[in-house]
DNA sequence: TGTATATTTGACCACCTGGTTAAACAAAAT
DNA sequence: ATTTTGTTTAACCAGGTGGTCAAATATACA
């Protein structure tokens, strides 16, 4: 019972492992069951026994990604804190996400477009709600801590820049630093600081 | 001679027009020759008759798309003017070409993501370069306009905030602002004037 | 006109794709 | 030990994929 379980654990496992990366990698319709297989070291008919089809094991990930990605982004929206703490928490975020997953943002971005309706239905399923920021930035800007501003401008301006130097690294490097790894590894060290004060000067942000 | 060569192109056109929709739709990995040639009208072999290959007819559409995009984006960039028409321009130049064409910007990461270094290369090839806006903003930041600022830095903000609201433009409709398209073609136009108060904000730039 | 040349097509092909199945194998349960 | 249940596999399949080709059609040329 206890070897059963472990073994058909490992095995769902391993496909989960290789099909998040296949999936991550070239996206839905570039993704092979077949290469699937392979990483995971197993046959691809188990593939199919594991999950019925493609598009069911696509769900399964496309669900897991989300559902890691939700709760950090609800986690930087919470606390009851300075503003300048709140940013800093989001950009923080960001950044540690998009190191530890490089291909994340292209991936979203492709389901974004390709099932656009699909992807918010998921996100509002999964708790994803922005009317506690909204409260927030509207509560600083009445005690005058910041100038009137639209919280969702506000909002989509730091996650733009947040996620732009992730989304167009290739861009970033290759032509606006001569394709030199140190100075992307500096351009990237610099990068949070950089939006903090930015995004705080935007603001009218008086400390 | 004459109408040879016409039909030759208004065919060839048809495919090239037909190509890109597919292309900037599905990517591609998701693109389906026998479609391409369903909506230019014609027999799927004249596709190969005319481009010998799926690949060498996406390339064709990816150059044509590139071509396009790096003169408005290099315009932007030209002008001997203040920084804040600068700004201006770049902020309605992007935000032009992407109400222009909605599948843009994911068809454009995807890119990057799948081939970055041929996307890279292709960029430079067609004159894609930013010492020109480098070179404008040191001088503005030694003419104290604005506060000492690394221009990459700068840069990557503000394409990012320009470009992120049509990449996430379902999640902007449909979770932040209740799937009210009103709302969104109001945040839309409210878009420009923010970003450019909220940019030169964050640069202390003096008027 | 007839002939050469370019365009367009239907039929076809080899290969790849996701998916199935029956049988082998391993592990629990009795 | 043997049956029962769950796991894993090789072999296979139908449909779709990019791509080809010879024939048909249109066009230019003499």
């Amino acid at each position: 019972m206890v070897s059963e379980k472990d073994s058909k654990e490992t095995a769902e496992k391993k496909i989960i492992a290789a099909a998040r990366e296949v999936f991550l990698e070239k996206g839905y319709d570039g993704a092979r069951m077949q290469e699937i297989a392979d990483r995971a070291g197993i046959n691809k008919a188990l593939l199919h026994y594991y999950f019925r089809s493609k598009e069911k094991l696509f769900m399964g990930i496309f669900v897991e990604v989300i559902s890691i990605l939700i709760p950090r982004m609800k986690e930087a929206m919470s606390g009851p804190v300075s503003l300048k703490r709140v940013i800093e928490i989001f950009v923080d975020s960001y950044h540690e996400i998009m190191l530890e997953n490089p291909n994340l943002p292209a991936f979203v971005v492709g389901e974004i477009h390709r099932q656009p309706e699909l992807v918010v239905e998921m996100m509002k399923q999964k708790g994803f709600d922005i009317n506690m920021l909204k409260f927030f930035i509207n509560q600083q800007v009445q005690m005058g801590h910041i100038r009137p501003v639209d919280p969702v401008q506000f909002m989509v301006s730091l996650v733009g820049m947040s996620l732009f130097p992730f989304i167009g690294k290739p861009i970033i490097k290759g032509i606006m630093l001569d394709g030199d790894d140190a100075k992307m590894l500096e351009f990237l060290t610099e990068r949070k600081e950089f939006i903090v004060e930015f995004v705080l000067k935007g603001l009218d942000y008086a400390e």
